[in-house]
DNA sequence: CTGAAAGCGCTTACAG
DNA sequence: CTGAAAGCGCTTACAG
């Protein structure tokens, strides 16, 4: 059985003396279709290696199966710094989407490119994913064109009132509370806060709130000198802690807004002979791998990529689908380790 | 300007006052399209945010622009594991693609489900990137018919003689040579292998006959003993070294065959109280991110990852167009650290 | 339960 | 330089 090129659904239907729209019935599991001709028509199919030309089903159904997760770095372009955070959302993103029958495109994109509604408006995709961390003030007028275009997005991030769109992202403030009370707990009062405080950095900001206040229920008022910006890289991790040891700010603990910032501490601490968590107790935020595996362990919170990413898939397929989506903030989990121990 | 949903082509023939087939040579740049024509056409096309239709271009050329990256997971479908190498891959293949004009599908597989030719016979992709480490023995049977239904691939690992398809892989055996020569040169003359070595793993495979060609060069006999299998991740690198020191092997060296065997065994060697380098020199493979990191730094093998993107696509590229492609094995080089410091 | 017809939005010979 | 025509491979009313 030779067919020159790929066997179409005219093909089998020649073969199978039917015409090319019962065939068309019988793959897509028409009800109407005799059951006795279905199984003709699928054994053929199999036997052929048949299989559907997407771009041909979905011209015709004005749509792509397909969802695109746009990816945005950071200014650095070095391939090894992503945050590992990332990586493991693209892993629960992929599995969720295979899981719904959705294939994936992903872009790696520069916060500047000229992103909006590309992907959707050439209908490669249905709907698309909004991922990395950046200046969050850079981004909104373009999520807001997103917005007024009616392009369907979903974005992982602080879900704050007043969001263009639909912003999917675990409780920040909550995780930021948590690790802070914790380390208070543990006899600390003295405690930096690694990274920025502000709308640039929505996340961190409600991260760095949590922090404020827990130490204000602990009767603690949040100490500027002991806040440092930094962005999500060892190396600005590094930085900033050597600065806050240069300046000289007295403290006992310290809370980066991600692991990548916590590690990077780390190493700042030791090379100044610091001792983790004798003499400086160390938090971090988000559970990378690398977290578990530093000595002392890294204290952090967890955040859920699993679940994040089944929700940001499953809102962003509803939202196609025309059903109303709710911003939603998912639970964390406090991963408590050697650096965060009594001191 | 208001258009029913979104603009075609015809469209902007109507408002242009052309006909259809005029709009889509303008836009692709046709040069028999009057300058002034062509002018206006862009202009209308840029007002009202056209985009070309994929399914539909892509529909009538019979091809997708699109290529597809099959990631194979190791058993284990725990998301945070996966090896870090691979998603610098990830990160350099993406880039490489959008240099290109292509588009990425990615998709994560498990090694047994039917994954062969499904993205290029439904034309969701021209051609597929395989990727992905794993019982190469179990795999090698799809790969055969992959190329035996004419698929266009490549796929990442060893470039061997007789491999079904396109090989592109880095020089495994010069790596384990190189780091092993140069662990010798440090003075170190029990140096033990952790990973897999048979044509299960061909890669692995590979470091070790480097490894094993160092040591005979230098004099050195391998000595089974010193030989213990693992697979890419760290509890299985613990979980090695454990066994090696349980089984009273002595050794004063120890070269895993990947970065993350390595970094599991550090921590096994410090929980039995052995310092690296002093009582024990360790060097891995890869150069992930956190080999860097760790201290003392981990001695490794570099895989340039951003060249191996670009030769993967650029190859699969040239096999779509078809053009002859061959296997091509690409250079590594030493990356030394604290970790194979003189003892 | 099945077929003839229309049409999704393009691209590309073909004719002028 | 431009237009009329055909066709890529499907899906889905419509008619029977």
């Amino acid at each position: 059985m030779t067919i020159k090129g790929k066997a179409t659904s005219l093909d089998i239907a020649h073969l199978a003396g039917v015409s090319q729209p019962t065939v068309s019935r019988a793959l897509r599991g028409s009800p109407s279709v005799n059951p006795e001709t279905r199984r003709r028509i699928l054994a053929i199919a199999r036997e052929l290696n048949y299989k559907v030309d997407k771009n041909a089903s979905n011209l015709r159904c004005q749509q792509s199966g397909t969802l695109a997760l746009l990816f945005f770095e950071d200014p650095t372009p070095d391939d090894s710094l992503i945050n590992p955070f990332f990586h493991s959302m693209l892993g629960s993103i992929t599995r969720a989407c295979a899981l719904r029958g959705y294939d994936l495109l992903v872009s790696f994109q520069q916060l500047s490119n000229n992103w909006h509604a590309d992907f959707e408006d050439s209908h490669k995709a249905d709907g698309l994913i909004l991922l990395g961390y950046g200046d969050y003030l850079e981004s909104e007028s373009k999520l807001q064109r997103l917005v007024e275009q009616g392009t369907h997005f979903v974005r992982w991030g602080a879900a704050l009132p007043g969001e263009p769109g639909v912003s999917i992202g675990c409780d920040n403030f909550q995780g930021g509370h948590d690790i802070t009370a914790h380390l208070l707990a543990q006899g600390r009062r003295r405690i930096a806060f690694l990274g920025h405080a502000s709308d640039h950095y929505p996340e961190f900001f409600e991260r760095y709130r949590g922090y404020a206040q827990a130490l204000r229920e602990a009767g603690l008022e949040p100490d500027p000198a002991l806040q440092v910006d930094a962005i999500t890289t060892e190396q600005s991790g590094h930085v900033a802690a050597a600065a806050l040891l240069d300046a000289g700010a007295g403290f006992d603990a310290l809370f980066a807004a991600s692991d990548l910032i916590a590690l990077g501490a780390l190493n700042s601490l030791r090379e100044h002979g610091l001792r983790v968590p004798e003499d400086v107790a160390v938090a971090g935020f988000d559970d990378i791998a690398m977290a578990s595996f530093v000595q002392p362990g890294l204290s952090t919170v967890q955040q859920d990529t699993k679940q994040a990413g089944e929700v940001l898939v499953d809102s962003l397929i509803r939202l196609i689908q025309g059903e109303p989506v709710e911003p939603r903030t998912l639970p964390v989990r406090l991963v408590l380790r050697g650096s965060s121990a009594a001191g």
